[in-house]
DNA sequence: CATGCGATGTCAGGCACTGCCATCACGTAG
DNA sequence: CTACGTGATGGCAGTGCCTGACATCGCATG
């Protein structure tokens, strides 16, 4: 056996999200976090670069998987099918994560320093999705309002994905959010009411 | 005379924006921007939260501009049609200020901590416009995914501008970005090249 | 056994931010 | 004119996040 316990990160990960969920984020300190998972503060700041990054681990895994399924898709998809792709790519990530998920949502939602950490997160992958849409060809300002939308679509889906029953499943949701979305870029008036007339900024 | 120098908000303002200008926000100390203010550490933590809050004492004004527009939009106009409006009215506030909102700027994307704040300053706005949309009887997820939308229009617009050349309007940017975004949204290739086929998630 | 290495511990310190109390000019009641 | 309340500020102590420098210890390799 080891000198140490296995999994160090792993644990460090577990114990802030307990603990962040029973007294929460701002009344725990990275000390008792530390103590928690058998380690010293000294050696939390080695695994994660400050006290908001340590519920975060999953987002390179996330953003790779998302990406690489854009930059795969046949090159006659239009942009937003290619995003479709990358939505459909990264839904196994979450299969019987779902309880997993609504706690630290629960936490994150709770903290605006933590939603900060969340938001910056989904700005990378946007700028990341950007890059990918431009070496398909996509020109701007379109390639970067193709990732904005559809890391909207991502946001808005997931979060209703967590709040919604076990019957319906994560690409159910993205699938019927991006549909609504594309409804309402088109100028629909989402409420089966008849629409008149545009304006112009 | 008064006891004090008038407008010490507006001091520790421009003194900051200048400090993280020079020097950079890491390197710079709050106890520095209030001293160049001539006032005290203390002081500063009186008039703003913290040090990131010093740069965005406009976000107020622009996200009561913006979402009043959008509510009272006509009640005919679409939903994507409402945010037209909202775009147009915040304009003016940036009229004759192209050259501090590019200062402003560098400063922001040069330093995560102060992106971190720009992006939730964004999304408090975002969910104050999908809440105007939802008094206008538009539903969700179409009221969330529209004000997303919404917001990076703006985005991609404001920063397109600021890289501009002063013979281009904000307004203008504006209106192309909202124009490329019903483009894409609705299945443009955004390359001039002729579609095949689409993808499901 | 000697040596290097990797993960951890220990310690000192800077800086962001907060709570508490003191200060001081000004306005106003008496 | 005096006394008192008020609002913006200063001073100071304390907590917690985060970092740099150095020490420790088990393991692998020679």
């Amino acid at each position: 056996m080891g000198r140490w316990q296995p999994n160090a990160r792993g644990r460090l990960a577990e114990a802030a999200l307990a603990l962040y969920s029973e007294r929460g984020y701002e009344q725990t300190t990275v000390a008792e976090i530390a103590g928690r998972a058998g380690l010293t503060e000294r050696t939390f700041f080695r695994h994660y670069a400050d006290k908001r990054e340590v519920l975060f681990d999953g987002s390179g895994a996330l953003q790779e998987l998302f990406v690489d399924a854009v930059t795969g898709a046949p090159r006659s998809a239009a942009p937003i099918d290619a995003l479709a792709a990358g939505l459909a790519a990264i839904c196994p990530m979450f299969a019987d994560r779902r309880e997993h998920a609504r706690r630290r949502q629960a936490v994150v939602m709770a903290n605006p320093e933590l939603l900060e950490r969340e938001l910056i997160k989904l700005a990378s992958l946007s700028a990341t999705l950007a890059d990918a849409l431009r070496r398909r060809g996509v020109a701007e300002p379109a390639a970067s309002l193709t990732a904005e939308a559809g890391v909207a679509v991502f946001k808005v889906g997931f979060e209703r994905w967590t709040a919604a029953g076990e019957e319906r499943e994560l690409s159910q949701v993205l699938q019927e959010s991006l549909t609504a979305f594309r409804a309402v870029a088109a100028g629909g008036r989402a409420d089966s009411a008849p629409r008149t007339g545009p304006a112009a900024p």
